[in-house]
DNA sequence: ACGCCCCGATTTGTATACATTTCGGTGTAT
DNA sequence: ATACACCGAAATGTATACAAATCGGGGCGT
């Protein structure tokens, strides 16, 4: 009531249950008490229920068995294979674009995007400026789905994505420069560009591949940001282990 | 209350709702008004409500814009595209399967299964019985799922499932006999015995190849039925079109 | 020691009254 | 004719009292 927001308790409710769920508080297997949430969220437990069934379908709750909910657990395993999702369902996106033909402009607007990456990260010479590329790149994957005609596809994709570790950005470095990561830019961007002109000829195999590849980068990067222990990446808050 | 099942008055409510949705009645797009439904399902309007949102995290209804929920439309293509994306993710957790290896009981449990299909359609000669074979199949695909080592793939697999259309057995003849539906059988079957035994060598590749196939065959036979206008099959009420 | 039943505290399930928001129609002004 | 504001009916949102189910522990019998 707060800080947070949204127009209902409702909502406000369920977006601070989220925020303390993602952030690690109320680890995986954590039963949710209405009363007590509706104590310290400071509204009824009407409310609360409601927040709970929102999360529920967001895929962070599940209902336990003699009724409530309980946080979801999350194993390294489960990162792990929500990441080959994400490749697998983008890849489909994308060969279902291309086998269907995808539209002049949609195609034109990647084109632009993927400048303005080069641009992010200091392809032409400019300052590399990772926060802006993080966020021009969950734009360019979020284009991507567009490119599909297939409404089922695209949500069953958006559901995946909304898993905080499985964002096409979640595990993309932002603080520290090194020259492994300003490479493993470079290859990402090299498939991003693969990937649109793989759609745009209509090579549907190929689009696929390249994007089930491509979610190896998110891969790596996690494996890479999973020794650097002195500085935990937020996303891996809710992996229980 | 009368003959619907559950324990509680929102699972019975959330049951029967189900039911009117998946046969048609309240087409896709229909608001849900939890007044009205309260009367007609005899409870207040707090059970209606939680069966509403169980049937949301079902993916048969959405959260309309102001409040409130709506049937889920689906289009014939929705329903073309749900089977795909069946065998996409069939495919991926056979893949899974293969790649990570399957323990050896699941796979016999998978072998003497097969055998009870055979001679559910008659493979050895004894007469077809193709309700038992839609339930041996449904069978099937559930063991196959469960070879799967990745949680994350399994549960969005069952949940894809979960819809009415893009289940396995959906469009399983089950009536008139021809000669076209058992070849389409013993196909179907020539493909199980194929995606077990390359689960079994570890061909990762083979087998989601095979699963994504199969899956054609559910689409085939979608498209035979919705010829036969005569007896519209009852997985295709809630197509809106 | 083990299982079982019973009980009471705790928790969720349900109904309902009331608050708030939303939606559609109607009127007026431009 | 269109846009806008207003209003009232109808819908959802919220709080809360009460009912029912669940879970855990203690006692008892075997």
């Amino acid at each position: 009531m707060t800080e947070s927001r949204g127009s209902t308790h409702a909502k406000r409710a369920a977006y601070d249950l989220r925020q303390r769920i993602v952030k690690g508080e109320m680890p995986g297997g954590t039963r949710l008490y209405e009363v007590a949430l509706a104590e310290e969220l400071q509204v009824s437990r009407t409310p609360v229920r409601e927040a709970m069934s929102r999360l529920a379908e967001e895929g962070l709750l599940e209902r336990a068995k003699g009724g409530g909910f309980v946080v979801r657990s999350f194993t390294h395993s489960d990162l792990i294979d929500a990441i080959e999702l994400r490749g697998v369902l983008e890849g489909t996106a994308l060969r279902l674009a291309a086998e269907a033909g995808a539209a002049d402009d949609k195609l034109e607007a990647l084109g632009t995007l993927l400048c303005e990456i080069d641009a992010s990260f200091g392809a032409d010479g400019a300052p590399p400026n990772l926060e802006l590329y993080a966020g021009l790149n969950s734009d360019f994957h979020d284009l991507i789905v567009r490119l599909c005609p297939s409404t089922i596809v695209r949500s069953e994709l958006e559901r995946v994505k909304s898993l905080p570790f499985a964002s096409p950005s979640a595990f993309v470095f932002r603080n520290r420069e090194s020259k492994a990561m300003m490479e493993s830019l470079v290859i990402a961007q090299a498939q991003h560009r693969a990937m649109v002109e793989a759609v745009a000829g209509r090579e549907g195999s190929r689009a696929e591949a390249l994007a089930r590849e491509h979610a190896r980068i998110a891969r790596q990067n996690l494996e890479k940001k999973a020794l650097d222990t002195a500085e935990p990446d937020p996303a891996l808050a809710l992996i229980v282990d």
